[in-house]
DNA sequence: CGAATGGTTCGGTTAGGATCGAACCATGAG
DNA sequence: CTCATGGTTCGATCCTAACCGAACCATTCG
């Protein structure tokens, strides 16, 4: 009875139904209040207050205080990427190889924390990489850079961080990988800077208009 | 209060103290008998009997009967990937930035379900791209046939089945990523077939031979 | 055929934790 | 200041699930 890593106490924070609830809504990397929290999860705020006070505690959250209201978000994209897999599970559950969520807005196109997945993540990462915008080791290219300055993206304007530039994500639905990593984001809101799609509202579903699904697709050519 | 699928189910059977121990024991891909499970656990095996039925009916692990024997074996790499997305958590708890276990052994090179991972294994997969032996989309170029055969390994000769030849696998302890999938189980199959690295008794730690580890750096260049 | 060993089922006990009502503290609005 | 609102703390209840002893089933070995 060796022990390891102490695996059941973080599982265990996930464990319970409400918080798992809350957990999923927050994976589109907004940060919401308790009471919003909370409504979410079906239970009444001082239940959310002890819920949220754990998570905390484990480091699956941080709070950020702002007047009378406190913001609850994921600790970071590990938090994310511990979600996705729990994902993969409950989604094949029947048949042969039927994978991820039933819903195709959500299939095709959503946000994972802060950046692009689904259909269309996917697409834009196996592109890049087969385009040659990234390097093997995954840094960008100067053909990247230059791609990448036709949506008006500028590597050196990013705000620098200690997060890596680009990582790789597995992807829920898809079973393939896609962008993370501050790349990752800055392209999403570079995307919805731009007007190409738009999130919907109280869910993860990310909806292309139909002229920035165009341009993207040709940008991907 | 929307449903996503349902993380809580799935999260709860590994939430306990008793089946999570079980399950890391089981990380390293071999198949054990109920009894030794229940040793590794810390509980009888009345007790350990319930547990591991809740994780075969939860499809976390297969159980293959053999004789009077009933072996059990985590139901895939998903579940292996599930878990080190675990272990990021635990073992980044207080520093700045110290990550994964403190046995510098298991740091090194150790096995995650069935293929090589730790300082090893991302090594080998960092080189396997930086080099050329693998393209963008991860198949396997014609150059990386010729590395591979280097060591009697012959992809045609490969068992087929749908699971993909080639996968990265974010590493728990290194934080970046290895090579999992078909060709990752391969290669760690031949390193000991190899007699270049053995598996330690009762532990996930990979030891490479003083000769195994020179070949090995030097196959790598 | 027993006897031994691996595993499961059943019943009763116990502990942990999720839940809510109610009271309480803090901030902001009027 | 007073009131409304967001959030936490406290106490009591209730339910689930982990646990083990004991009995039971199945396989192998002598």
């Amino acid at each position: 009875m060796r022990e390891g890593p102490d695996i059941a106490r973080i599982a265990a924070l996930v464990a319970d139904p409400a918080r798992s609830a809350m957990l999923i809504a927050l994976m589109d990397g907004r940060a919401l209040t308790a009471t919003e929290l909370a409504g979410l999860g079906g239970i009444t705020k001082q239940t959310a207050s002890s819920h949220l006070a754990k998570l905390v505690e484990g480091e699956v959250l941080v709070v950020e205080a702002q007047g009378r209201h406190r913001y609850f978000r994921l600790a970071g994209p590990h938090v994310a990427s511990l979600l996705e897999a729990l994902m993969v599970f409950s989604s094949d559950a029947a048949p042969p190889l039927r994978t991820g969520p039933r819903d195709p807005a959500l299939r095709k196109a959503r946000i994972c924390y802060d950046h692009l997945a689904g259909e269309m993540g996917v697409r834009l990462f196996e592109r890049m990489q087969a385009d040659h915008w990234l390097a093997d080791d995954l840094t960008v290219t100067t053909r990247g850079r230059e791609k990448l300055a036709e949506i008006g993206l500028d590597l050196e304007k990013l705000p620098s961080s200690n997060r890596p530039l680009c990582r790789a994500c597995l992807d829920w639905s898809q079973r393939r990988q896609h962008l993370a990593g501050r790349l990752g984001k800055a392209i999403l809101d570079q995307l919805l800077a731009r007007s190409w799609a738009r999130r919907l509202p109280a869910s993860r579903v990310l909806s292309f208009t139909p002229e920035g699904e165009r341009i993207f697709n040709g940008w991907l050519r």
